[in-house]
DNA sequence: GGCTTTAGCTAGCTTGTCTAGTAATGAGCA
DNA sequence: TGCTCATTACTAGACAAGCTAGCTAAAGCC
């Protein structure tokens, strides 16, 4: 980067005057190279892969959106068969994270309910981290947010973008309504 | 989100007068998820597991910066051991994305080349997209640029400090020479 | 020259995914 | 009502990618 940097109590500043492109850029990376920092440790401290610990967010989200999640859905989200969801399930009970339930409305299907214990879990690890993010968020100003939510928007296009176009539906496409 | 919703060419838009501190970080969960995308598909399209692609994009810039790569520093770098690095390579190899060669400086390691196939693969996928978000980075005016240099930097610093408390030494520690 | 460390490889194991096939339930139709 | 097809979750068996332990060859240090 090619401001001159100084430092201040929350780490390095550079000089705001002269803050480059490339520079953002870099940020970006970094901040993701932290995320992914922070997930493996999530993953190590509590003994889980990614893809379970992704399922009990998930479970927690549905279930404080009042929707009772079922198995058929963590095969939608993580792109896996429902026989490895089953197995993810049989990892996640035997942790004693998740209990399976039976469904009112379908039979078939199982309702898959956070125990108290996996619940403090996951969100142990993740709520305050979720809090310093809202509390960065929170100092930017109303034209500030405006923004970084315009750019924001922007970048998530740019990745859309630049991915559609060399891997025309790698296997059925998008699954979610939403879609593309 | 609270902002009243309009449509442009570009997607949502929302009025930039009323972007709160959830919706930025509703933006920013958005980017993550479409980044998550990009790399599943670019996996998906050139058949490549996780590890491998980001290894390969070190590879590539390895080279760019003038400094041939040995397989040590992709068991860093992934925090893999050096017996799955040799996986790693083999299955590297296999596709003919990589050649060993003999590291004329130390007889013991393997330096690892890219072929031109390997290269075009991976820059293929990945050059596009990079241009679309130093597009949208320059579309920034600098004081904009400023901004959300500021947020990205804050954003990681929760993430790091978010991280750093829950999670002491989970299992040996940290590999590389700074650990245990 | 010996001893220790380092780089990479091999062998055998574990884990998490996959495909294929099955049982039970739900949904549509004559 | 009974028949047929779709959907949900499970089991069994295979494979892929990681791991640890142990090895050889080269480098580094007294």
């Amino acid at each position: 980067m090619p401001a001159t940097a100084t430092y201040t109590s929350s780490g390095y500043w550079y000089d705001e005057g002269r803050v480059g492109a490339v520079d953002v850029l870099n940020l970006f990376r970094r901040y993701r190279a932290a995320d992914e920092r922070m997930q493996r440790r999530s993953r190590e401290s509590m003994q889980m892969g990614d893809n379970d610990l992704r399922a009990m967010r998930f479970l927690l989200q549905s279930w404080a959106k009042g929707r009772p999640p079922v198995a058929r859905e963590l095969a939608e989200l993580l792109r896996i068969s429902t026989a490895s969801v089953t197995a993810l399930i049989d990892r996640l009970v035997r942790a004693g994270h998740v209990v399976r339930e039976a469904n009112p409305e379908d039979r078939r299907s199982v309702v898959l309910r956070t125990t108290e214990h996996g619940d403090a879990c996951v969100r142990g690890t993740l709520d305050r981290m979720h809090h310093e993010m809202m509390a960065a968020a929170e100092r930017l100003d109303p034209s500030e947010r405006a923004v970084v939510a315009r750019f924001l928007r922007e970048m998530t296009e740019a990745v859309d973008r630049g991915a559609a176009e060399d891997a025309p539906e790698p296997r059925g496409g998008e699954r979610s309504p939403a879609g593309a």
